[in-house]
This record gives structure tokens, sequence and C-alpha cells, in this order.
DNA sequence: ATGACTGCAAACTCTTTGCACAACA
DNA sequence: TGTTGTGCAAAGAGTTTGCAGTCAT
């Protein structure tokens, strides 16, 4: 993990590229998402900014996650169930989900989304991203 | 494809089997799924289904796809933008899902999700199923 | 100074729940 | 006949939108 004020360099850089503004929210969700390798739900990025920014809103940690995935320095995580989740590993990685306790995990080593694609490429279709999900009971749950 | 006739004794067999009812509802939104090869959302599996059985309600639908699910005669896929479709090619492969107009296809020939499932399992988690998903853009909206 | 960004409130979509009636076994 | 399953209405969760005021540039 890269320390605090590299991590703010990189999205300072990336906004002022595009002139956008550089707002304490955007630091701050931005450090939020880096800060831990969990995969958090707008709630939850929330919930952690609120800690050093008191009275952030929903909606703009909303609109801020969709613009860090503009910028491509978080990625959205849909497995279908409830709520989607943001990462900021942005490489193309695997996670697997637990049917009963809903735990997302990274799945390390997987060749498989530069496969797919390739294929995807062959297939007339321009890929910019894969996202495997593997679902399943957690070695906990499967006891 | 099969005949509508197997289509519906493979269900009819799985139902008979955990002694549940068979009922109008169940075959059509069934026959619903497997007919078309695309994917649909709840909504669309609704839209289908009055033309035969007019008066169906979506929870009956919301309620039968889980059912089916559990059955194994249907997938869920989430690709974290909007609402969740339903796919009655249950063996693991991958999807197209374009960022533009949404569309959404199939992705022949990736042996990905095998690779997936086997390094899940050593990593202890009891994987049943692997689904990938590509982002990009189909080739209508590249041009 | 000026225009982008935020917070608030409300709306919207998708999905689930509770309950009375209908219909499969 | 005894439940299971269905339809209706309403509630719930997650996400988006509109607008007035604030703040970065």
């Amino acid at each position: 993990m890269p320390p605090v004020s590299d991590i703010d360099q990189h999205l300072v850089g990336k906004l002022r590229e595009r002139h956008l503004r550089v707002t304490p929210q955007r630091i701050v969700i931005h450090r939020a998402l880096c800060a831990q390798s969990q995969h958090l739900t707008a709630d939850q990025v929330l919930a952690r900014v609120s800690e050093t920014l008191p009275g952030t809103s929903l909606p703009t940690v909303y609109s801020t996650l969709e613009l860090l995935e503009e910028l491509g320095l978080v990625r959205r995580v849909g497995t279908g169930n409830s709520a989607v989740v943001f990462d900021s590993r942005v490489e193309p990685h695997a996670h697997t989900v637990c049917r009963r306790c809903g735990a997302m995990a990274d799945l390390e080593g997987t060749a498989a989304p530069d496969d797919a694609l390739a294929r995807a490429g062959a297939a007339g279709f321009v890929a910019d991203h894969a996202q495997l999900v593997v679902w399943g009971l957690c070695s906990a749950c499967a006891a």
C-alpha cells in the first residue's frame, strides 16, 4: 500500500488533468477505498468517510464513486446480490462470494480474465475490463 | 433446443422429486426462459408469460425464478448495472455487457471458469458456480 | 466572480413481504 | 381436505434526481 500522500497525488493529478475540482469529499472517499483492501458498498464508504468528514451525504458518495470509476481509480463489482461494491484494485481479478454469509474475497492468480478479454476482442467486442465472480460457501460457512 | 414437452418434463420431474406443486405459472415461466436463448429480467419474463397466462403477478415471477435457481434450472447473473437477469444456460460461461447500450451476449469458448473453480477450491472455498462478465463496447456501439 | 460541487429532500426502480383467496395433490 | 402457491397491495432497500446554497479556482 503506497503512503496516503501518493494516493492523494494520484487522484489530484487525474482531477487537474480534466479541470475538475479537488474537494475534501473526493480526497477522503478515495482514501477510504484505498485504505482498506476490502470491498465496500456505498453505505460503508459513507460510514468510513463520516468519521473524518462528518456531514458528507450519500448522493455525494455515489457521484464521487461514479467519477472515480470514470477516472479508472475504482471498479464497480456487481454480484447480483443486493448492493454493488466498489474495489480500489483496478486490474482484472476474481472474487469469491459466499452464498450464506455474503462475504466477498479476492481470488489470487486466476489468468481467466486475460483469456476472456482476448476472446471478446476476437468476437468484435471492444473489451476494457473483465470480472469473474465465483459463487459457493466460504470455508467458515462450509463447516 | 429440446422440444417443449421435454423442457416441461425436466421441470415436472424436479418438482415431483421435492413434493412441490406443478402449477401453470411455473411451467410457463420456465418455458419463457428456455424458449429464448436471451437473458431476461424479471419484468421481461412477466411480459412474455402474460401473453399466454394473463394475470400472472411479478411477485410470483420472482418467487418462481428463485425456485428455479434452487432447482438448478436457471442462473441469476448480476452485472452491477440495474436489474439482475436470468439465464437458462446453467453451465458456467461468460457474458459480454456493453457499457453504452447495455446489451448482453454470450461469449463462447472461454475455459476460464473451470480454472477459477479449481483455484477457489484450493483456497478452501467450496465453489459451485463461476460467472465471468466482460465489460466494453459491443461492435455496434464501438462504431 | 463564477461555475462546479455538495447536501437535503424527494422520487424512482427493483425486489421482498404479509395476508386472504384459489387450486394442486 | 389440507396445504402450498398465487395475486394484490404495500413496504423496503439501493440508487438517482432537482434544486438552492457553498466553495474551489
